[in-house]
DNA sequence: CAGCTATGAACAAACGTTTGCGTTACTTTT
DNA sequence: AAAAGTAACGCAAACGTTTGTTCATAGCTG
């Protein structure tokens, strides 16, 4: 019979035969207001179903509580563990999580951005498309003072806010395991030299032999597109090497599976693979990594969303001046298979 | 220098010396202003880099263009797929998009509901949890006439919109696909009985025998509960037949995954195995079904997304009378492998 | 009993925008 | 030349809530 509009407090108001301004104390627990009142107010309230307007709210102290999240393909296991992490801080912490997929595509990550400033976001986390080279477009958010964060696929540019992981440690310790295994040539198929991501596992690669007082032979790392056909070309290269590796450390969970698949093609099972864990999948198949690097998209997700909703709750940058850039990295982690 | 609050119309009212009334009609094209002041204001709206306040707007007409989405799993493909759908729908109709995650669990679901509601969303598009059992907590938005619409995963009740798959026409064509291929004996790894979709399943199977004129045999028809211990007793059900199977229809691709593991394992390469497709990554697999059916999520996203907006946009429910429930069945389709 | 302090509650402004209506100052019609 | 029309703009209310300020009444002190 009744159910149209929500409840307001200025029917509140009428009913009780007093004002708004008492109503809104009374419900927010205001010392200056009589308990009797108080009552009185809440019984009401709860019978009629009041809901606070939020919007009316947002509007009024011109917060939205709304956290927007831009990021490329949530069908990538990273990313959807990611948003996962961010979705549990926001909520714990009263934010809502404003969601909006890229695709990898530079111009339709423009448009939301442009989207998410007209919805007046709190504050923005962003994982920028693969084609994004510019990045203007996130100058209006620091103009505004609306804070953004960046995680795991971070812009080139400075002064920006990120989380991301690093990835050295974590091919290190492959390296470093694999050495200890009894492997004395390990290739590695890496990604492309234009990713922070590829350099990472280089670095990683070579202080591993150097910290076992190995010589590092750049000649036993390759450079792939991550394409099947450019990992084959890789795994031919190392396999006709002089010095055929007994075990490759590969780029991600795709480029593995294209190399085990074409090793066994060719009748090798001995060579030991690592690899980079993105995908749950791995644990259904057939052959698999003996170990795999974790990266920890949940963790950093949850980071990332933390350091957003303190950046946002922040005393305004006071003097205008210098601001202190949040960069964290989160360690990867060398996980053996079988181990969860 | 001025990186603070945004620009708003007023300001540009003071600048120029009109009134705000006259800016705002200016910015929306009112034919009631001059050619001159129109310009004069948009000019100096774009200088000042001005947009609307969307929270005021908001807030005036009480509408958010904001719709909630809540759905089990963001890391299931079959839900990346379908909120890729939602979202493109929204974005090109002026929406956005509110997620949230129940993971499977009714009581985080209930909360999501209620946090939904406080954030006055204009409508909410549910795939419910398998965990939940009680659907009071949806009832709250009927009252306030906001719009829920349900996809792929609905639940049991009267009176609701929803959009789902019919898995039956699809089953027909798996098992019709079998039949002309030669096998007269299929065997069936299907899902919990107390699942709708394995009722579909089943009824599908039927259905395609007896158009073939074949007589249907229950006890090739095995249920599990999806796990990988299960799905092995199920194959060992089917091996063991008196009639065995030369080709099995299994619930799923994780399924599918485990009975070929297990059929490899045994030394049986002859068995064709059709799937129902929630994987990209099969596509990547040594050895994968001959065919599989699609549900089409993204479709289904988009489905109930635009249903959505339409029961937002509908004049309310005139007389309160009678409303018409829309319920709406995407076919699902059988596609071959290499197909795509 | 005059003057004071609590106590409890009302008033009114503010947030940014839209919009119905009123008000000018012209221009056109008769 | 008076009436009517029209173009261009201003005024003010409204949306729901919070909050600084004011106001009234009671109780108290001296």
């Amino acid at each position: 019979m009744t159910p149209d509009k929500p409840t307001t407090i200025k029917e509140i108001a009428k009913i009780l035969k007093i004002s708004v301004s008492t109503v809104s104390r009374a419900l927010n627990d205001h010392s200056s207001i009589g308990l009797t009142t108080k009552m009185r107010v809440k019984k009401l309230a709860a019978e009629l179903n009041y809901e606070p307007n939020q919007k009316a709210i947002q509007f009024l102290h011109g917060k939205s509580f709304v956290i927007g999240v831009i990021l490329p393909e949530l069908s990538e296991s990273f990313f959807s563990a990611a948003i996962s992490g961010i979705e549990d801080i926001a909520y714990k912490r009263n934010y809502t999580v404003l969601l909006a997929q890229s695709h990898d595509d530079a111009e339709k990550e423009k448009l939301l951005v442009a989207k998410m400033r007209t919805q007046r976001v709190d504050g923005l986390l962003v994982s920028v498309s693969k084609t994004t080279s510019t990045f203007e477009h996130f100058e209006i958010f620091k103009k505004l003072n609306i804070p953004v964060v960046f995680f795991d696929r971070i812009p080139p540019i400075k002064d920006i806010h990120y989380v991301s992981s690093n990835l050295e440690t974590g091919t290190f310790d492959a390296v470093n395991f694999l050495l200890k295994k009894g492997h004395r040539t390990i290739g590695m198929i890496n990604g492309p030299a234009t990713l922070v991501a590829s350099h990472e596992r280089k670095e990683g690669y070579i202080k591993a032999m150097i910290a076992n007082r190995l010589k590092f032979d750049p000649s036993l790392l390759i450079g792939c597109d991550l394409s099947e056909e450019s990992t084959i070309e890789a795994m031919d290269t190392l396999l006709n090497h002089r010095r055929k590796p007994t075990a490759i450390v590969t780029f991600n969970d795709y480029v593995a599976l294209f190399a085990m698949r074409y090793a066994k093609s060719l009748g090798l099972q001995d060579i030991d693979f690592v690899s980079y864990a993105n995908l749950p999948i791995i644990n259904y198949m057939d052959y698999t990594p003996i170990a795999s690097v974790e990266q920890f998209p949940y963790k950093q997700g949850k980071k990332a969303a933390d350091i957003l909703i303190d950046l946002i709750n922040k005393p305004r940058n006071e003097s205008g001046a210098e601001q202190a850039y949040f960069n964290v990295v989160v360690e990867s982690e060398l996980i053996l298979a079988g181990h969860k």
